[in-house]
DNA sequence: CCGTATCCCTGGAGATACTG
DNA sequence: CAGTATCTCCAGGGATACGG
């Protein structure tokens, strides 16, 4: 299968940067990657949580084509992948902690009075 | 007209965070908003540039939702409407530029080789 | 000037089943 | 185990026109 490129076109810096880990599971992954260091495809699917296969895999393949994590493939059965940061993924992780840190300070609560019903459970 | 409330739920203060900012036109409200201090909201929408009014109306309404902006409307005729960082929102600053940097130094090159013929015109 | 109302349409995202 | 392949659904987002 052919891999499409996404064009899509930031006019700004932070707008670029938000579309390498805006994602809508790109950040709870890479958070996970940089705390966890090396992770398998199902230990990460797992630490993620609410996510389909086909979802998680094709947030991992656009990180992997913005050169934030490696994918190695070992050549085993049953297969096995690892994912991990790389070096360009490793500078993310001062904002990540930034977004961390911040998510507990201030968004955390007031989401929390939001749903006062709903978990994330499904 | 009834104000409904997002209900997105958050798995990590990480998610939380990316909730606040992410949406396709905030980062760059938001950091032209923490550049200029305060703006109207035409002024604001000819810096973000390729926006409709209705996108970039209901953008800020969430980020005034999440405490993140202040809406001041003026009782004039024609109308005045100006938009500011909250003491919330200032405290988005340090990512805002954080995002910034690492747009400028990582993810601009590599989205300009990408797009080789599109720029952002329309 | 600063929005809202309406229409429409694309693609994001889930469920499910299948394969190397 | 770690993915693809299909199908489907609906919300995000754009164009346009109208209103206070």
């Amino acid at each position: 299968m052919e891999v499409e490129k996404k064009k899509v076109s930031a006019g700004c810096p932070v707008e670029a940067a938000l579309n390498v880990i805006g994602g809508k599971w790109k950040g709870i992954a890479l958070y996970h990657l940089l705390v966890d260091g090396t992770l398998r495809f199902n230990e990460l699917k797992r630490r993620v949580g609410n996510v389909t296969q086909r979802m998680l895999t094709k947030q991992l393949r656009e990180l992997e084509e913005d050169g934030i994590i490696n994918r190695h493939v070992y050549a085993e059965v049953p297969p096995k992948v690892e994912y991990s940061l790389t070096e360009k993924g490793e500078t993310l992780r001062p904002i990540l902690i930034g977004l961390r840190e911040w998510g507990m300070a201030n968004a955390f609560p007031e989401f929390l009075e939001k749903n006062s019903t709903a978990s994330n459970d499904k």
